[in-house]
This record gives structure tokens, sequence and C-alpha cells, in this order.
DNA sequence: CCTACTCAACTAGCATATCAGTTTACTAGT
DNA sequence: ACTAGTAAACTGATATGCTAGTTGAGTAGG
């Protein structure tokens, strides 16, 4: 036997494959409106710009019209699909739902570490606010979220929350640096909560906080009305 | 220009593809456990068995990945998924989740006719209990969550719910007709704390109900120890 | 100038061939 | 009998040709 390696990996290694490539790389532009909603995408033009074949790149639009950012009629071009404020109030939804459920379960599980890390996040927020880094900011508010979920030990229910929050993020883009600190504010009450188990008043906390993403909507809608279907 | 029709469909017709086909049908075999968690699926020999090439097949394969009732492994064989008790619970925490804010909502929100739909399905669910109809019942139970979803408004998440669920009825195929009153009951004062106007009541009635499957897990797994991952 | 029709240029779904990697059955060597 | 090595028989991923259907520009007819 051909000895591969000595810690043989346990778990299938996942390989990427070139569709998932494809799939990540249009993701990120269609999230980061590089790929702007109503733009035309054509199967050819796409594996012709990537240097791959078709079938890739059908596998990889077929991901992204399951998540809802392209819209495939057979024989008809395909589209990024608008951003829908229904759909982001649908997202909103279904993701305060799910994180209620893993704050309010957090709030039975949390140690004293993992409130001092949250509180460790916090101050990176506040530093990445400061300094007015929102790049850095939207990454360590994700982390935020995904952290809860883990405490509550319902971590896979993270993967449930990024596929909604992706049509919030969009939204998020268009909406520059605004908010950030009011966002922190809710942070820091949630974890307040959090410490001190009480697991009422961090929903209540973490609804008004998914809430704000409502009042920012319709006039980022007035300034942005192309990227909104009608 | 041709007239097709008197009233041209204004959304546009989803076409069922051959893709949407296959998949439906292996959704089907594999829920009702015709096809048996461990099966060993073969893109070749199910587009020779429903007379397709393999690229349709290759489609509805993925979308059953990803809805975790298939592992596609590259170059190796793809199997169907084995019953995952922790999936099982996973799946639960999250249907709960989405389904007590949707009988939150339902609260704020239900008419006197939607109690009395709900108190209708109800009745039809005794006679089916009676009568020991058990797919009837299922599908009377469906009914009564989706009905939930819908009068709450919002109906879309019954999608993700159905998504969750399909790991839960696996094992309901397994329990044969157990539990059934008892899920009636459960659904009589869900619908009676609903009539009240008392969420809370409502959704600790609702936790009750979809526990009970908890309960019913070890001893399913007990008896069907083939279906289940180790 | 406007309308109705034709047709070429697209579209995505489907079929098929090829490729690289894995598994497994078989064989040669002990 | 048993092990090591090899090759054939799989697997899913990718590439590409083909088809039915849609779209839109251009043209013929009014």
């Amino acid at each position: 036997m051909v000895e591969t390696s000595v810690l043989k990996a346990l778990e299938p290694i996942k390989i990427p494959s070139v569709a998932d490539a494809v799939f990540e790389e249009l993701h990120q532009q269609i999230l980061s409106l590089e790929l702007a909603p109503g733009t035309r995408m054509s199967e050819v033009e796409v594996a012709k710009a990537f240097g791959v074949s078709r079938q890739p790149v059908r596998d990889a639009f077929y991901r992204l019209s399951q998540l809802g950012f392209l819209l495939i009629r057979p024989q008809r071009a395909t589209v990024i699909t608008k951003i829908s404020e229904a759909a982001v109030l649908k997202a909103r939804f279904v993701r305060t739902a799910l994180e209620i459920a893993c704050l309010r379960a957090a709030v039975e599980m949390a140690t004293q570490d993992d409130i001092k890390d949250l509180e460790e996040l916090l101050k990176e927020q506040q530093a990445a606010v400061s300094e007015n880094e929102r790049q850095k900011f939207h990454r360590l508010d994700d982390d935020f979220h995904r952290r809860i979920c883990e405490i509550s030990g319902h971590e896979y229910v993270w993967a449930l929350i990024r596929e909604q929050k992706a049509h919030m993020d969009r939204v998020r883009f268009l909406s520059l640096a605004s908010g950030a600190q009011a966002a922190l504010d809710d942070h820091v009450s949630i974890t307040e909560a959090l410490r001190a188990g009480d697991g009422e008043r961090a929903g209540a906390c973490l609804t008004v906080h998914l809430s704000r993403i409502g009042t920012i909507l319709s006039w980022i809608r007035a300034d942005n009305p192309e990227h909104f279907e009608d």
C-alpha cells in the first residue's frame, strides 16, 4: 500500500469542484452587487469568461436559483433577480425565528467563557466602528450571530441563517456604514441579557436588532430603485 | 398574433422538466423507504430505469443531496443516507423555531373563519384516526400545520418546514399508526389556545407536540437499526 | 408611418463522450 | 493458503453536440 499520509483524514475530504468555484465567485459578485440585479446571464458567456465548460456553470446557476438569486426560465434568458422588498422581509422573519430559538437555548447553555468571547467580539466591533472599517464590521457582525448559534449547541442553524441573510446582505451592501453603531449597541444589549440569563429580554433585543433593516429598506429602495423589483 | 388562450397565465407557467419528474419520484420513494437507507445509487442505472439520460438524473441527485437524502462522493458510489438521529433532532429544532414564530403571528391574525377551518380539519382528523386511515391522517396533519402558516401570513415558511419535516417523515413512516390520537389531541390544544388568543400556551403545546418524535425515535431505532446510521 | 409576419440568433434542457479517480476482482509470487 | 500488485470495471465531474422553444430585429404589406 502506498502511504498517502500519516493522518489519513477521517472525514471525506471535500474536493472543491469547478462548479463550486464558479458558484462561489458568482455568489460573491451577486451579493456585492458587482453583478447588478437585472443583469442577463448566459451559460455560454460565463463559461467562456471562467474558461470552463457549460456544465459546471449550469450547476452553479441551479444552486443560485435555489437561493433566489437567479431566475432561470427555460428557453429564455437567465437574469439576476432584483432585490425584492418582500423577499427581504420574509428572510427577516425566518432569520428572527431561528435566531431567537438559538438565543433562548444559548441562555441556558452559555458559560462564563462564552460570554467573555462575545464581549471580546464586541470590543473588536467597537474598534471597527470607530475606525469606520465597514467590511470588517460586517464580518464581525456575522461572527457575533454565528457565535450565538454555536453557544446554543445548534451550530448547524447558522447555515440556514446564512442562506436567509444573503437576501438582506444585498441591502446591507447598499446601506453604506449607516447603522453600525446602532447595531453594535444592540449586540451589547443582547450580550447583557445573555449574561443576565434573561432569554425574554435577549429575544426582544434581537427582534429590535433585526427589525432595523425594515426601517432602512424603504429609503435604500428610494435611493436605488434600479436594483429593486416593482 | 395567435390567440393562445383567453386567460394568458400571468405568472410564468412552471414546465415540469424531466429532472423534476426524476426528483419527485426518487424523493417519494426515499421518504416512503421503498428505497432503503444505505442503498447504492448509480446515475447510469437510474437513468436506464427511467429511460432518460444521465443529465436529469444528475440534477435530481444533486437536489436530493442538498436535502440530505443522498450522499454524493465524487468517484465513489452515491448512497441513500441512513436516518440520522442527530439530523432528525436538528430538523425538529428548526421546525419548532419556525412553527412557533408562525403560531405566534397566527394568534394575532386569525379570524373566526380561520378557527372554523382548523376545527373542520380536526374533525376530519378525528374521522381518519377512528377509521385508522394512516395515510389520510398524515396528509391532514400536514394540512393543519400548513394552515397555521397560511393564517399567520407567512405561507412561504411552509416550504422550509416541509424540507425539515422530510427527515422526520422517514421516521414517521416507520412508526406505523402510533401516536395519531396523541397528535390529534395536541392539535386540539393548539387550536384552543389559538382561539383564546394565547400565543404562549399555543407555543408550549406545539413544542410538546413536536417533541413527541423524540420519545418514539429511540425505540423506532431499536426496532429498525438497519435504517439508522451508527 | 404603422402593423403583421418571417427568420436568424439566441436560450436552457437533454443526450452523449471523455476524463480522472476509486473500488474490486484477479493473478503472480511467496 | 495468503499477500502484493495490477488491471478492469465501476464512480461522478466535465466537455460538447443537439433539440425545442423564445426573442427580437428586419421586412413585406397596408
